[in-house]
DNA sequence: GCCTCACACGTTTTT
DNA sequence: CGTGTGAGGC
């Protein structure tokens, strides 16, 4: 009897997985597994290209759908002969049988409301939404998918008041107005803006708070084992202690905060933590090589619950370390959590052979990596393009002379083409150029619409309107349009809201009761009543009224009138904003205005991206993350440009190349990347060499196009030297055979252990050494400064 | 309190 | 080479 039972569980089982793989049968095995892996940790490595949304948004569908039923051995304890020959008939059916079959056997399937899917950017949260929705339809509104920041500002809103915040008024600074926060602690602290650069401050907060370091913690790293101060550790401390006591006051928070505030929630009060740590069965984090510190512990606090977390990410792609992320949190998943799972994904669906073993040749040179190599099943394709330019303007001619003739030649739409900029400055030449020759063309990478200072400053109306409270914002507009409320009388209101411990509006508020000013009181005041007027109106009227009459009311659109032509841009943007408003409100009927404020300074790409538009595509490296285009261009793959300022020397310059990695795989099937032979920068004209990551690439996979001027150089050589032309015409840098490590050995005459001298890090012992493109990279314990990375050619030590 | 001129500075970007 | 900010004059 038992035997029997036995193996009709075995048979059920079997049709059970074998139906799912036919139901899942779209995605690749190891695609499938990760689907199907949906207990205990797991860390998917899906390289770029490899159809990672698709896996996070079939595994959330799955999870939601079907629980864990194709791994788990859990059998219907009614279960007789029709049920396993019904699964087994059921090889040949449509895919929508199927899964209703399956739903009907499903082991603890999740409500929706137990995921939540944490993405870097709102594109990446829309899209996963989005593509939900066409799988789970009206299920997805339960998911709780959205930024690290939205989601955390969704707990704050509930939870907040435990740690002292208020709910209803709580303001965003952005970074704009964090640096403008950070510039008035200096000042109110007599730190001299020359010796301490607030924007170095400002950043160095925002990283400490990226590692949830308090301001108290701060300052006692500040001083050394002996006791003695660091002087400047010392002043970023005060600094750092002042400007969260200005956000407290404001009852603002800056975007670190949003992490670090919610971290502190779960940390200190047991029963919202406990609160969420049951709800969330499941937890999903993409773009996983980009969390920081801070978001690695909510995380796992998040997931501490049911220990059901999956990161997905590739750490190939991290390209934001300067903005605080952690490689290392990818890099110890394994180490951090129990029981883990780790799935690679490799195979790439996007590009061509050559342009995947261009990339991977690229990467290969990086050491701090998991080690991966995609591959594809598609053969051979064009190989790239190489192209050395006189300067950036015959580059953009190239570029623009390129994209035409393709779409003669191959029959393309503008909209295929995109031309990745490692800076936004090298965008101008091209636009410019661009704009003389008619080619349709959009940029994705001006000033967004909400960064735009006219409109800032009415979001500052509005945010005031909100929360009387923010100083910042109130002295950002009380003077906007002119008002006669300049330096003077403000200092003097801040003087007394100080003393008072109160707000500055407050005081003016009350001015009446202050002798220091009772000179501006008529002015103070009106500006009161005009506030006070708009709240009222903000508690009555529609969105779109209150922006409306804000404008009006407040002089602004008047100031701009009277600027007559030359402020009619401006002037058109703030008008937009009654329209944006409007939309917002039919898109968001229960919209208040401070849900409103969150959106906008959460929200930033409401921006003009129309995908439709058949245009050709110019942005940054880093925005084109994610994004993919049949040919794309990389212009300035020259040294100083791509790897590009600061970064050409140390360790560094492992980022870089993962940026140039993220740029490589974008192209589906053509890749072009151009250097140029001078190049204007800041005025000066630079003349920098062939960048190393083109010279990591082997020849094997390039082609040269030579310019006219290039080819007759070459004829007249070639009359001399048939046998020996130059393939990198005019090039003096010849390239290795086996890009690197020839001329690597050549330089190479340490060994690891021996006892080195460099000329500003003193005396050390060589830890390590690993060939680099065609230099050697060197990590080195000094005895007095520490353990560093440092490249051979620039470091040069020497063997004592 | 406002305007103008000189000087400084100038990666990458999302939230 | 541009742009934006800040100090100093009016």
């Amino acid at each position: 009897m038992e035997r029997k039972m036995t193996t009709l569980a075995d048979r059920f089982l079997k049709a059970k997985r074998e139906l799912f793989d036919i139901l899942y049968g779209h995605l690749n095995p190891m695609q499938r597994k990760a689907v199907f892996t949906v207990k205990n940790p797991l860390l998917i490595l899906a390289g770029a290209g490899s159809g990672k949304t698709t896996v996070l948004v079939n595994r959330i569908a799955y999870i939601i759908k079907f629980g864990n039923s194709y791994y788990s051995d859990t059998i219907p304890y009614e279960l007789d002969l029709s049920d396993v020959e019904r699964l087994e008939n059921a090889k040949n059916a449509d895919k929508e049988e199927i899964e209703g079959l399956l739903k009907e056997y499903a082991v603890e399937p999740c409500p929706p409301w137990g995921v939540l899917a944490i993405t870097f950017t709102n594109k990446a949260a829309k899209e996963i939404a989005e593509r939900l929705e066409r799988d789970l339809n009206e299920a997805v509104n339960d998911i709780w998918s959205g930024t690290f920041h939205s989601v955390c500002l969704k707990m704050l809103r509930k939870f907040g008041d435990r740690i002292g915040l208020a709910k209803s008024s709580l303001t965003i600074y952005d970074t704009d107005d964090t640096k403008k926060l950070v510039s008035s602690c200096m000042k109110e602290l007599n730190i001299d803006e020359k010796m301490l650069n607030p924007k170095l401050v400002r950043n160095e907060i925002s990283r400490a708070k990226d590692k949830l370091i308090t301001p108290e913690v701060y300052a006692k790293d500040a001083f050394d084992e002996n006791g003695n101060a660091n002087y400047r550790l010392a002043k970023i401390a005060s600094v750092y202690k002042l400007y969260q006591q200005k956000l407290s006051e404001a009852n603002a928070v800056d975007f670190d905060d949003i992490i670090m505030k919610t971290v502190e929630l779960l940390q200190t009060d047991e029963e919202t933590r406990l609160y969420y740590q049951r709800k969330f069965k499941y937890v999903c984090i993409d773009e996983y090589q980009d969390t920081n510190k801070a978001q690695f512990v909510l995380a796992s606090i998040l997931a501490g619950g049911y220990n059901n977390i999956m990161a997905v990410g590739d750490d190939d792609q991290s390209i934001y370390k300067f903005r605080g992320a952690t490689i290392e949190n990818i890099l110890n998943f394994d180490k951090s959590f129990e029981n883990v799972s780790v799935i690679k994904l490799e195979q790439n669906y996007r590009s061509t052979k050559h342009i995947l073993d261009a990339a991977n040749s690229v990467i290969r040179n990086n050491i701090g990596r998991k080690g991966k190599e995609l591959w594809t099943d598609k053969e051979g394709g064009e190989r790239l393009t190489l192209r050395r330019c006189d300067n950036q303007i015959d580059e953009a001619k190239y570029i623009i002379n390129k994209i035409v003739e393709l779409v003669i030649k191959e029959k393309r739409r503008y909209s295929d083409f995109a031309i990745l900029c490692r800076m936004n400055v090298q965008s101008s030449t091209i636009e410019n150029v661009f704009v003389k020759s008619g080619v349709p063309f959009r940029m994705l990478c001006g000033t967004r619409f909400y960064e735009r200072k006219e409109v800032k400053d009415i979001l500052s109306y509005l945010c005031l309107i909100n929360n009387p409270d923010d100083n910042l914002r109130l002295r950002r507009i009380v003077n906007e349009p002119k008002r006669k409320l300049g330096d003077t009388t403000m200092n003097a209101v801040e003087k007394i809201a100080v003393a008072e411990n109160c707000s500055m509006f407050t005081v003016m508020k009350n001015c009446k009761n202050y002798r220091a000013l009772s000179q501006a009181q008529s002015k103070i005041l009106d500006f009161v009543y005009l506030i006070e007027g708009l709240r009222k109106v903000s508690e009555t009227a529609p969105l779109n009224e209150l922006v409306e009459k804000t404008i009006r009311l407040s002089g602004y659109e008047n100031m701009l009138l009277l600027a007559g032509e030359e402020e009619k841009e401006r002037l058109e943007n703030v008008l937009q904003m009654i329209s944006n408003a409007e939309e917002y409100m039919t898109n968001n009927p229960d919209g208040t205005l401070s849900s409103y404020l969150e959106e906008v300074s959460l929200v930033a790409d409401i921006d003009n991206y129309d995908k439709d538009a058949d245009a050709v595509t110019i942005m940054t490296v880093h925005s084109a993350k994610g994004l993919e285009f049949p040919v794309v261009f990389i212009p300035g793959l020259e040294e100083g440009i791509f790897p590009g300022g600061q970064n050409v020397i140390d360790e560094e310059v492992e980022e870089e190349r993962r940026l140039c990695y993220v740029a490589i795989t974008r192209a589906r099937e053509r890749l072009i990347c151009t250097h140029v032979k001078e190049r204007m920068v800041f005025g000066q004209t630079q003349y920098n060499r062939i960048s190393r990551f083109l010279e990591e690439i082997p020849e094997d996979y390039t082609v040269r196009e030579l310019s006219d001027a290039e080819k007759a150089a070459n004829e007249q050589k070639a009359a001399f030297k048939p046998r020996r032309k130059i393939e990198f015409s005019g090039e003096f840098i010849k390239k290795p055979e086996e890009p690197g490590r020839q001329k690597a050995a050549n330089i190479s005459q340490l060994s690891i252990g021996d006892r080195v001298r460099h000329i500003t890090f003193g005396e050390g012992t060589l830890l390590s050494l690993k060939p680099m493109g065609a230099d050697i990279l060197y990590e080195i314990a000094f005895d007095n400064a520490g353990t560093k990375k440092l490249m051979a050619t620039y470091a040069k030590p020497k063997k004592i």
